[in-house]
DNA sequence: TAGGCCATCTGGTCCT
DNA sequence: AGGACCAGATGGCCTA
């Protein structure tokens, strides 16, 4: 089979893409331009053929359709196919660009695989963190509650800034201690590429005690068989779905 | 050299 | 009918 184009690509995830939407994104990037001529210079070889040999009159089924027709037609699906592809490749990246995994020229590109698995783990993490922090948040207003029915007695004590009286303290102190944790962790691993200058980003920052890629390389992992970790929300088929931690995303953005 | 990962091609299926 | 989506096949590149 000829798929030379794919030798010349083949290691980036969106070989030569550049978005550019008024000549129509992928068909404008110089690799595919040059196998277009190269298909086509073989394919008019023979024949010197225009694009649209049928001349456009009344449309032909595929089987009315010449062998040099039937080629221009498989020409076209395959450069959808690709383009699909690629734009699929390009969400991979962006993706992989908001993965809190060290970035840099010296450090491996995740996997498709491995991103989508971190992925959904680092949004398990996420929820997880997000209803710490709501439990947080409804543990003070809770006290706060307190403190108002106290302070109505008090006149001098004015309700219309119960902040001012609100024990922040031990808040700031957890919340500080919760998302300064994250930060740190994730700073830690975004900025220590030189740890692994050659070797797949490890995810020990999601609280992996294996490394990731016994992790994410085995598929069955996300079975029954999954490997539970301390603290971490778990990715296998046990323990779906999470209803609380969905349900809490939902409901902090509507109550907003 | 084997295995992993990837891009591409290709035919089938479904949808508009 | 045309396009999107999908999965299998194939071959290339890279690393252990």
């Amino acid at each position: 089979m000829d798929s030379d184009a794919g030798s010349t690509c083949s290691r980036s995830s969106s070989p030569d893409l550049v978005v550019d939407d008024s000549a129509g994104s992928f068909f404008s990037n110089k690799m595919f331009q040059a196998y277009c001529q190269k298909n086509r210079a073989d394919s008019e070889a023979s024949q010197g053929r225009t694009e649209h040999s049928s001349g456009g009159g009344k449309a032909k089924t595929r089987s009315e359709l010449t062998k040099e027709e039937m080629q221009d037609l498989r020409l076209k699906v395959n450069s959808r196919e690709r383009k699909r592809m690629h734009d699929l490749n390009q969400a991979m990246d962006g993706l992989r660009e908001v993965m809190p995994y060290a970035h840099g020229p010296s450090v491996r590109k995740l996997s498709k695989i491995s991103t989508l698995l971190l992925a959904r783990n680092y949004i398990l993490m996420l929820s997880s963190s997000l209803e710490e922090m709501k439990k947080l948040v409804g543990d003070v207003y809770g006290g706060n509650a307190a403190v108002q029915s106290r302070t109505s007695a008090h006149p001098t004590i004015t309700p219309a800034a119960p902040t001012a009286h609100l024990p922040l303290h031990p808040l700031s102190q957890s919340l500080h201690s919760l998302v300064g944790s994250t930060a740190t962790t994730l700073q830690h691993h975004t900025s220590s590429p030189s740890s692994a200058p050659h070797s797949p980003p490890s995810t020990s920052f999601l609280g992996f005690h294996t490394p990731v890629q016994g992790l994410l390389k085995d598929p069955l992992h996300l079975t029954s068989s999954y490997r539970h970790f301390p603290g971490m929300p778990c990715p296998c088929s046990l323990c779906q779905p999470l209803p609380t931690t969905t349900s809490t995303l939902h409901s902090l953005s509507m109550n907003k």
